[in-house]
This record gives C-alpha cells, structure tokens and sequence, in this order.
DNA sequence: TTTTTTTACGCAATCGTTCCCGATATTGAT
DNA sequence: ATCAATATCGGGAACGATTGCGTAAAAAAA
C-alpha cells in the first residue's frame, strides 16, 4: 500500500500555475497577485496540503528535529526530563525524536549514528552506563553537530552540560543517615565510569570521612547495568549483608537500584528501616505509596530537560560558532520520609 | 554551525567516478568491476560514509519509520508497550518516532499531521482521552495510510486492532471482590468514549449482575482527563465517600488512576482493604513495594506493542492492498495481592 | 506612440540518492 | 581483420520544495 500526499507540483497541475508560483504563494510572496494566492491557498486547504517535511530537510540541510539519546524511557526520571525537552522543543518548532540505548554501548552506537544521519539538527544525551568510549560523539561534535550532554555527563567534550548536583545530594542523603544515628553505611550505585556514579561516590565518602566514620570500598557495591538486570541489584546487596560488619543504612542511586533494593530487601524479610535504612535517589511519583514510605533524593528531570534543551536550541541558531561551554548544574531535592528511620510516628 | 556528512558526491570527485558509478558500487552491483567496487567501498569506510536517510526517503516516498502516537511515557503502560513495538520494529529495520498528546486530542491531531507530513510508513495509536472524532486518522486512512490501533481503539476505522480483554479483566476483578465479600463495589475509570472505558464498564456491570448485586449508576466515576489531573481522581473519590451507601471496594481503572486514588484514599487516613478494598489495572513495576500491596489487573503491554507493530509492517510491506483486518485480544494477568481484602496473612 | 518600469509568472538549479539509458572499450568469435 | 557480445561506466531524470534569474505582458511615464 502507498500513501500518495498532495504535492506543489500538483497543485501546480490542478491549476494550471508552475511549481514556483505555488510555493510563493503559499509563502505569501510579494511578487504574486492576490487572485492567484487567493486561488493557490483555497485549493490548497480544499485538499488538504502539507509541505513534505523530508524535500524540505533535504533542501535546507536541517530537519527542525532533534534527537534524544537515553537509556530508556520506563524509567521515572527519563520520562521526565523527555516531557521537558518536548516542553522547549515544542515551542520552539522543534520535533523530538527519542532512542533508547538500554544500556547498551552498542545500541547506542547505532541510535547516535541513525540519528545523526537523519539530520536532526542537534542531539540532547545522556550515556548509558556501559560507555566508555565516547569517540562516536566526537566524531559528530568534531564534524559540528551540536550536542548537549545531561546527566550523565563526559568530559571528554567541550560543550553545553546539565547536571544535578549529586554531589551535594549524595553528601546530604549521607548526613542524614549518620544524624539517624547510623554508622555503618553502604552505596549501591550505578556503573563506575558513569559521571553521576562519581559525583554521587565522592559526596558519599565525604559525608563519611567529614563525620568521623571510614569510607570503606567494600561497602560500596556497583551496578554496572544499571540496574537494568534485577540479579546485579540482589547480588550488591547480598554481598553487602555478607559482610561481617553488615550496614545497617544504604544510599542508592537510581530509580531501579533504589526499587529494586528495595523489593531485595522485602524478598530477604528484613524491615526498613529497622533492620536497615534506605534513602534513594528516586524520581518516582508515588514515594508516598511505598511500605515504607521512602525518604529520596529527587532530581529536577523536567527542569533538566529545559534547560538542556534550550541550551542546544542556542547552539542550533547561533550564527557564528558556539566556543563558550558552560555546564548547568541544578540543586536537587532531598525528602524525608520513614525509610531513613527515626521519623517514625506515621509508622503504623 | 552546520553538519556536512560525506556525500555520494564527494566519494565521485574524490576517486574521479561518476555518483552512478559510485552509488551501484556501494549497493554491489554487478556491472560494476571489482576494483572499482573494492576502491569505492575503502574510500567510503575511511571517510565514515553514511548514507542520507532523508534522500532515501525523498526518492523512495517511504522512511522505513513508524510513527506512535500515545497520550503519555511517563506511565508503564505505554512504556512497556513501546519497548515492544521498538523490539519488533528495531529487528525489521524500521525506526521509531514516538509523539505524546498528553491526552490532548488537539496536541494529537497535531502529532498525526506532522508525523504523517513526515512520511512514516505507518502509524502505531492509541487514542487520547478527549478524543471523539477520529476523522484526522480517518482522512489519513482513506488515503492509504497504514494504521494500526491499540488499547484505545476506535470502531469507526477498519483496520487492525489490538486490545486487551478488558472485559474479562474486569469481570473477574469484580467477582474476585464480590467473593471477598464486599458489596458495594465502586469504579474509578477513565473518560467514557474511550473503548476501554466501555468495555471495563460492561465486564464490571455484568460481573455485578450475574452475582445478584445491583448496578448502581452512582458507583462509576469517570476521570475525562484519564487521571492526569490529580483533582479528578480526588473528586471521583469524595463523590464516591459521599453516597449514603459508601462503597466499599474500588475498581480502578488505568495507572495513573489506580495510585491516584491510592494516593487519595491515603490522605483521608482510610485503610486498604479495611476500609476500603482497591483492586487497580495497573502495570507498575512494584506493586509488591505498595503499601498495601497492590491487587492488580496487569496488561500485555510489551506483547501488546509487538502484535500491533507486526500487523502494522505486515500492511506497509503488503505489495497488494490489505482488506482482511483482525482485532487481536490480549489476555491480561490477574494477580492477587493484600488491597483486595482476605488474603491478609501475610499482613503485619 | 515609444520607452521605461512594474507586475506576475516560468525556468532551472539545488539538496543526495537511485536507476533507466546510452556510450565506450575490451574481449571473443569468425 | 571485422563484427558481435560483454563489461564497465557516465549522463541525466526523478523525488518535493525553494529561489535566483530571466522574461512576457501590462501599466506608467516620456
């Protein structure tokens, strides 16, 4: 089956006018009469006529579309930070064309290389947590195809960047938990190479060493999917309850590590935050739901998504060449609940 | 700042070919000698030759894409549900452009003309709340259009259609309740022209009946906006609290309206299934970390997203015109947790 | 009436790719 | 040596839209 739109040129037929004064009418040129416009704009609304989008593209060397790389969209803070950059771009006369990598190198290899040959004029990116290598963006930023970074960040290119401040949160979430009166606590966290996972590890292991207490590495465990596979979670958290001086309060990172700590710990019988405390960075919308309500670290993902956005809208536009970088680092927002202990008279 | 790919063209100049020459020896033509192909195919390696999509596109009237049109991502359901239709669609070599309506039947119309503008080879949809007229889908259709709904289809168009059994689903959620005891069984549903709205009706309205308990107008509320607005869900609920004869279990239907009025119940200080017994389609990932946990109506949402995606390729592929079309119904899963009351053993 | 200006439109190139036709050169057969 | 057959490649149109340039006719100025 064929899907056969109306074209200029036959507009063009249909009237008995060539291509070129179709299109200036319906640009509207000066240099048409008002009876043919007038003409060429009724018949074209009359069968329903839409520029084609790719003659266009292929015309202009730009498709007003801009490509998404995350690592999947099922995920609290993804979804999010998606609704706000389709929030900007919308506005903007901008499409949004979303890939996911799930945590894949080389899935994200081949979104990145699709959509850059599809001409989106710019892509907004957050690695997945099994990059290492980031010579296949440079490859693009090198050639001038504007990218913004988010979240998770490289800086092995010089361009825009948006971030949470996960180190303060991570530091703040640690505090928390040594003013509850705990003392030996863990990290279950996201692949090592990821920005978030370092910024996230140093704020932890101040928080510890500024507060008297060790930093122990056997006390951090990292996912390095992500979390995208449920055994590395309960891995990380079995191994951390083999541990003679077994925690007693653990700092997740990300919406999966921190729910599927969580479901871990329901499956092991243990109670949280009796038998072990929990404050997670999670973007969920129903903390509040959760047995036992979770106290978490919430990152500005809508907002996040803006401002990336309109940062590479900027480059986009910007007629002479973009050489002034800068990374936007947004607070985030730490709420407590019951899973960190001690507030516990809603406790049933 | 512009994006300069390497061209067909460019290759030609750069070995002394013409782009005819060039273009047969990266598709392996046969009249093309070996040498020349050997050189070409070096030549386009090294420089990172990728073919333009949007060109393809231009000349092939067709971008080996498929567009989705869905209220929302921020809800497993759709999340899951593309996660399957990009599974079958990554494997066939088509790409996929997802569009939000936010359950706006404006925002949808507009996705629709722009996604079609665009030149997808067919459209993945599921409708939004607001929609009752269908005739920018119908418009498409007619003219050759391959279109495949989902969930929330319409019986004004004739073409393939895939849908959970929601009318088991909630005929056995009701009876399950009913067999629980309770009697007077509200539900919380969506807006009412949507097909599973109705069909959610007529399974709780017959389940209600053939047990000898009354149908009782009052016990439906509808959220027109699908629970996006978090009013709606909280109206519904005081409205149900405010009939004399307050029921005594809910039947919620969608995502986000099941934790909305989870999360509305909640805020009054009434227990689950205590005072109220909830049984919610939902498909989150951790209905077992609710407090209660979660009684649930799960949906094939990722199997959903592969049927409807293999019966879309198979239209757009069909080399002659499609006239047979099935609707594929979907079994749900019904899994019992503590929110709907008598299983409480395991209950602290 | 003739010349100049304006009005209103068409021609053709362009974007990157494919593909139908030709065209040339090389080979083989006679 | 002559002719046919094959191998190998280039020219150019097409896809849909825009746009610089050219030009006919009409209007205005001389």
């Amino acid at each position: 089956m064929k899907f056969e739109p109306v074209t200029i040129k036959d507009i063009g037929k249909a009237l008995g006018l060539s291509t070129s004064t179709v299109s200036r009418a319906l640009r509207g040129s000066y240099e048409i009469s008002s009876d043919t416009k007038k003409q060429v704009l009724e018949y074209a609304e009359k069968v329903n006529y839409r520029p084609n989008p790719i003659a266009l593209s292929l015309k202009e060397r730009r498709s007003s579309s801009i490509g998404v790389v995350v690592c999947e969209i099922a995920n609290n803070f993804f979804s999010q930070a998606i609704n706000g950059i389709e929030s900007i771009a919308y506005n903007r006369g901008y499409h949004v064309i979303i890939s996911q990598s799930h945590e894949s190198y080389e899935r994200e290899v081949v979104n990145v290389q699709h959509l850059a040959s599809r001409s989106v004029d710019g892509l907004l990116v957050s690695l997945s947590s099994e990059t290492t290598d980031v010579s296949h963006f440079i490859n693009l930023h090198e050639k001038g195809l504007p990218i913004v970074f988010f979240d998770r960040v490289t800086n092995e290119i010089i361009t825009h960047k948006v971030i949470a401040d996960n180190y303060k949160a991570a530091y703040d979430a640690t505090v928390h938990l040594i003013n509850n009166g705990y003392k030996k606590i863990a990290h279950i966290t996201s692949a090592p190479f990821l920005s978030i996972t370092r910024e996230r590890l140093e704020g932890y292991k101040n928080a510890l060493l500024e507060n008297g207490l060790p930093f122990n590495e056997k006390y951090v465990k990292y996912c390095s999917h992500g979390g995208m596979i449920v055994e590395e979670i309960e891995a990380a958290l079995n191994n951390l309850l083999k541990i003679k001086q077994k925690p007693d309060a653990i700092v997740t990172a990300g919406d999966r590590i921190t729910t599927g700590s969580l479901t871990a710990i329901k499956n092991l019988h243990l109670k949280v935050p009796d038998d072990i405390a929990v404050v997670g960075f999670s973007n969920t919308n129903i903390p509040e739901l959760l047995d036992p309500t979770l106290t978490t670290i919430r990152l500005p993902a809508f907002e996040m998504g803006q401002v990336a956005t309109e940062l590479l809208i900027r480059i986009i536009e910007s007629k002479r060449p973009v050489t002034e970088f800068e990374t936007r680092v947004l607070q985030t927002e730490f709420i407590i609940r019951n899973s960190s202990g001690l507030l516990v008279e809603s406790k049933v």
